[in-house]
DNA sequence: CGAGCAATTGAACGCTGTCAACCCGAGTGG
DNA sequence: CCACTCGGGTTGACAGCGTTCAATTGCTCG
């Protein structure tokens, strides 16, 4: 069991960059009450110190796979930090990616042990992880967890959903810039016409495999937003939105592109 | 409640090109016993029947609104007749079929009013519908109907990344394969090499839509495959399977295309 | 300093969308 | 019964967006 993530995951003592170390469980705790996570804030007493007990912390290094595509997967997690990514591959090679996850996020399913995605560590990564026969015993007592999880995979649809009408029929520019505004999103939220700052926490690749085109084609759009004075490049992975109602604007039409800004 | 619906909904005696009809809630009952539906199959004896008493079989006809776009919706659905198409639209116009519901399937969600897809019939289409509270109050003493909706979101979830890959890295040609393909598998199992009878059930417009494209574009790529003795063209929405081996081939590869058939 | 990778930039090709004309079957009305 | 209309589907010509291939830059790390 735990094949693959057993053979990628570090359970290091003290290794590589991480700024600060806890004792396992307490970590764990601590940052999913922090962040809101879905499997374990707002329960009972007693449920929260189960879910607790149960869980491991384990640390992925950028690249690192967590989860095989196709394979049996016998624990879920929640994202403590960095970003991980799940993606889908053709027996080609041509892969995309399906989602991120940041760090209240959650993955993991119950009652299913196949996993039709792949998920890696887009970043180096913590991970809070919980076995999945425990945690369907612990929903068996509190079938709070089970509503719980209903209504976030239900969240996960609509954003699938929501992708795919995106995919299927915007433009690169549109979705780029879509891609930007929930990123300034999840920062904050925007004020009106107040430059925002915001931080791509993924590589040019990585933002190309998730909007559904090539690096080069990221390059040039962005640079076309900096020409047309709607974003500022700081650096490759550090942006200011400038025109904010450019932006918004870009994301949901196209045809008269940036010509009137 | 039930605005949109209500304006929409057909209850009529006898009308139109309807073969049979049975009393209401009989019909339900019995198509969706036959058609291992996810609401009320395989459930204990009680709960079945509690689920026929208050479930009512509404007809739309095609182009109908079910559910519109960002409705509340105060009911669930299982399809008995016919095809409805899950869709989202752009502000400009531009939409999407995120998914068809042929008979068996079932629509509708519990503890969320709000749907983020409208529901339309692509064809005349018989449905059954459930009150969502009477549902609700139904899981409350059948905690397993919870369970099953679980499993049956994670089923859609699966099903839209799947399409996500082939929207964002998939050729015209190969998302048009993967369709006839899906079509056949539905049909049932296909043979080595044995002709595969096909039927379209929609419009070359909903296609285009659900495959994130033009009709003209499909046209096109029908056509190509007819010309390569892939398939066969009987009418606008019956095909034969010339060519299996090719058609999977062309599903998920492309480049060589049709040369070498 | 050189290797290696990420990101950018340039040029050219090709898939696919757009616009247009045409075909065809169904429904309608004279 | 036929002419007409209308909508769905097919086919053709063409252009544009975005991919592909290729070269360059810049940064990090050893």
């Amino acid at each position: 069991m735990m094949r693959a993530s057993k053979a990628v995951c570090i359970i290091p003592a003290n290794e590589g960059r991480m700024e600060s170390y806890h004792p396992v469980t307490a970590l764990d705790n601590e940052k999913c009450a922090d962040h809101h996570c879905s499997a374990c804030v707002e329960l009972g007493a007693i449920a929260q110190q189960e879910l607790v007990r149960i869980a491991r912390v384990r640390r992925y290094r950028a690249g690192e796979t967590i989860v095989a595509e196709a394979e049996d997967i016998d624990f879920l997690g929640n994202v403590v930090s960095g970003v991980l990514r799940l993606q889908k591959t053709l027996h080609d090679g041509r892969q995309q990616i399906v989602g991120f996850l940041l760090p209240p996020d959650f993955f993991g399913r119950i009652f299913v042990k196949k996993s039709n995605v792949a998920i890696e560590a887009a970043t180096d990564a913590t991970v809070c992880c919980i076995s999945r026969v425990a945690y369907e015993r612990l929903i068996a007592r509190f079938p709070e967890l089970e509503h719980r999880m209903l209504v976030n995979v239900l969240r996960e649809l609509d954003a699938a959903q929501d992708w795919m009408l995106l995919l299927a029929t915007q433009s690169v520019s549109e979705r780029v810039a879509t891609f930007l505004l929930n990123l300034a999103k999840r920062v904050g939220v925007i004020h009106n016409s107040a430059p925002t700052n915001i931080t791509v926490p993924v590589s040019r690749r990585d933002m190309a495999a998730y909007l559904g085109t090539t690096v080069e084609s990221i390059s040039r759009k962005l640079q076309e937003m900096a020409r047309a004075r709607i974003i500022r490049v700081i650096d490759a992975q550090h942006f200011e939105i400038i025109n904010e109602k450019a932006l918004v604007a870009l994301s949901q039409h196209n045809g008269e592109e940036f010509d009137h800004v």
